[in-house]
DNA sequence: CCTACCGATCGGTAGG
DNA sequence: CCTACCGATCGGTAGG
């Protein structure tokens, strides 16, 4: 495997940015863990901040490309496709925490365009979960829920799997992603245990 | 109402906290926002992890304190008992979203003793969550999942409700609470899924 | 990729 | 609570 001084870059700051935080991690700090000088990381890339881009715009594509073929996926029920695409989302977090991390809590530090271009992808991804939930509920197969409410509460318990989860602890990432599908599966497909009939 | 200077220099440092994130924020920001002197902080803070620690234990404090009398409390059957603490979770992060954001998301910032100290609550606490969960599936209430998975994924998705309430925003805190702690009785009292027996 | 440097800003302090 | 300052560090650049 050839890795570009590029990709060194932006790994080592992938993981840095997730221990620290951005704003917290200097170049020298990036660039010390690659034993180059402070200075010597400008005839690689432009700017840090172009470096938290490439670590954000590569794992946004990821979460996009994982989504898609299940969205695009004729005949599965709404149930069927709801746990495909926790799974989905879960094994992307679970293949890289650090990138998910960073994905996830720093890219409110990139400049106007770049965040509300993130903010906007982001919006957009979690209407696609909205959309699978509303069609459950629509065909009758979900109990009425608050579909914006239930894909914020499931992308949110999905995301926090970032910030614990270990490629070498306990749990595999199959198994995470399959007890994360079935929780918010049950979630939906019950009655709401408040409903009056 | 009465508000001390270290009072109101907490209410600035949370909001901006909350913005900008810890280590972005500087004390002159902080200061700029009471229109003092960057200096003259320091009359009534000892340092700007101070500051922090101060928001983040009156955080842990709040959470801590809406959670005994439930924990408590006798005689209440698991789904209930998990209802009430999810709702006042809730309420606590709704009553002040920018204390519960710094409390979520910059008590890393805080020093070694300092950090592990709020680490161990906050272990302390989702175990409690775990609890309620382990009775409920010990009692045949709920049905065999990870409990330990199951707290996390609860609290990561009440937790996220931080990062977008806004308590002039159309739903009522109130609501969001109970929607939260529909969905998580529902996942917990159906049989999941994927069980085969 | 290094050396040497730039102006700006950082958290914090002394003395009043 | 201000003025004036401390040493350290920041992101980034020039020239080689």
């Amino acid at each position: 495997m050839v890795e570009t001084r590029r990709q060194q870059i932006e790994g080592v700051a992938s993981a840095l940015f997730r221990e620290r935080g951005y704003a917290a991690t200097s170049v020298r700090d990036i660039a010390q863990a690659l034993n180059l000088q402070g200075g010597s990381l400008y005839a690689h890339v432009a700017s840090k901040e172009d470096v938290l881009w490439s670590i954000v715009c590569r794992a946004a594509e990821s979460f996009a490309a994982a989504a898609r073929p299940i969205l695009d996926a004729p005949g599965l029920s709404a149930s069927e496709r709801l746990r495909a695409i926790a799974r989905a989302h879960v094994l992307v977090v679970t293949d890289d925490p650090g990138n998910a991390t960073v994905f996830l809590h720093e890219w409110r530090f990139l400049r106007d365009e770049r965040r509300a271009h993130i903010a906007a992808r982001r919006d957009e991804y979690e209407g696609r979960f909205r959309e699978v939930i509303a069609d459950g509920i629509k065909s009758g197969e979900f109990a009425p829920v608050d579909a914006r409410l239930a894909a914020t509460a499931m992308l949110s318990a999905l995301n926090g799997i970032a910030g614990w989860y270990r490629p070498d602890g306990p749990l595999s990432a199959g198994a995470v992603a399959d007890a994360y599908a079935d929780l918010f599966a049950n979630a939906l497909t019950c009655a709401p245990a408040g409903d009056d009939r």
